[in-house]
DNA sequence: GCCAACGTTGGC
DNA sequence: GCCAACGTTGGC
């Protein structure tokens, strides 16, 4: 799940009530459809984008299944859009909560210099999806990778 | 239903 | 700040 830090990183989630948050203001179907797919305790990478050191900065947890975003029909949020309405909900969000920081920051580059992660879609030539599924083996090699150094080879 | 124009994403 | 690549929109 990727997120601007400048907007909502890690640690603001840390730093919550209950240390949870509703993941909102997603606008691409793709995407929402990923989150729909979604369940109740599942585990996902918190990922920085657009910012100095994009990259996976931490795990949180799937606390609450996808519902309406209500954020959609608030006129004054950015991410308004009229085509959905209380009646007939366009987008949806789930709520996540913190689980913890990777040991160490783990930069796009690492990962697209690990051959194991090549068919993620986060890797793929102009990709701008910002919720997409991970393989459990995917999640097995960048967890590897968390305890290794990003100096060390293998 | 095509597809050009547009706005957005996101790495650099 | 640039700009390539993309998803979406809307005219036809």
């Amino acid at each position: 799940m990727k997120s601007e830090p400048d907007v909502f990183s890690i640690d603001h989630l840390k730093a919550r009530p209950r240390q949870s948050a509703p993941w909102d203001g997603v606008r691409n179907f793709q995407a929402r459809n990923f989150m729909r797919a979604m369940r109740r305790h599942d585990l996902a990478f918190f990922y920085h984008s657009s910012c100095a050191e994009p990259g996976i900065a931490g795990i949180v947890e799937i606390a609450r299944e996808a519902y309406p975003d209500s954020s959609a029909w608030d006129a004054r949020s950015p991410y308004y859009d009229p085509r959905s309405r209380p009646d007939k909900p366009l987008w949806d969000m789930v709520d996540v909560r913190y689980r913890r920081k990777v040991k160490r920051p783990i930069a796009l580059a690492e990962l697209r210099a690990n051959p194991r992660l090549a068919r993620m879609p986060l890797l793929a030539r102009g990709s701008r999806l910002s919720i997409m599924p991970v393989t459990p083996e995917q999640w097995a090699a960048i967890l590897k990778m968390e305890s290794t150094t990003s100096r060390g080879k293998k």
